[in-house]
DNA sequence: GTTATTCATCGCAATATTGCAATAAATCGA
DNA sequence: TCGATTTATTGCAATATTGCGATGAATAAC
């Protein structure tokens, strides 16, 4: 029913999934890695750099600070985002869980 | 309109986006793990630990094989399932190549 | 063959996501 | 104050995802 049954999962397994879901889209991953390679806060740049209309860049904006994955500061009439550092170490603390039990395994077909 | 503009973006990205994808969601991170837990092939017993039905489980199973993180092999009338190793490793390399990068910036507001 | 078991697929309903144009809200400069 | 600029929000359409029951296909046991 397109509802996905939360509830049904551990807390874990549902962070696992969120963080990974914020991260599932190519908009969002170009975004992640303009604000990397600005080594910096930017400011509404966005916009001309992506192939998408301002709404919809607003948008995945908005997915990504409801991940916790950037925080915007108002800057007079512009926005200026940045990662969350301290949100990143905790998703990579989250995926890793899974990550490092996955790279233990050796027995397979 | 519900269509992600992929065209758009770099390969690189794209891949990244596929693989978060793929994991961003609960049930398959559970699938993930079971296969982790049991150390080897698992052949059906996915469906008495989850929480959906057999139908929504095969549904999520070739979810994670298109996107390659599993296998799956006919043994009789069930089928064995494991983790595609060098797909796994191509996962962590692509994920990586942001991650790295996220984890390098130091400057933020 | 017949039956049971196991898994995939189909078809459906409900909800989510993606994308955009239009509009609103907020701030800055004149 | 009045525009100009920047970002968020709203409303809409199209597609995707999630979930399930029912049905198929394949194999094993008899």
């Amino acid at each position: 029913m397109g509802l996905t049954k939360t509830e049904a999962f551990t807390d874990e397994q549902n962070a696992v999934a969120a963080f990974a879901k914020a991260i599932g889209h190519p908009a969002r991953v170009a975004i992640l890695e303009h604000l990397v390679r600005t080594e910096s806060c930017i400011c509404g740049d966005l916009v001309d750099v992506l192939p998408l209309a301002q709404a919809t860049v607003s948008q995945h904006l908005s997915e990504l600070k409801k991940a916790g994955l950037i925080k915007g500061n108002i800057q007079g009439t512009s926005i200026c985002y940045c990662l969350d550092k301290d949100q990143w170490e905790r998703c990579f603390r989250t995926l890793d869980q899974l990550f490092a039990r996955i790279k233990r395994v050796t027995k397979c077909c």
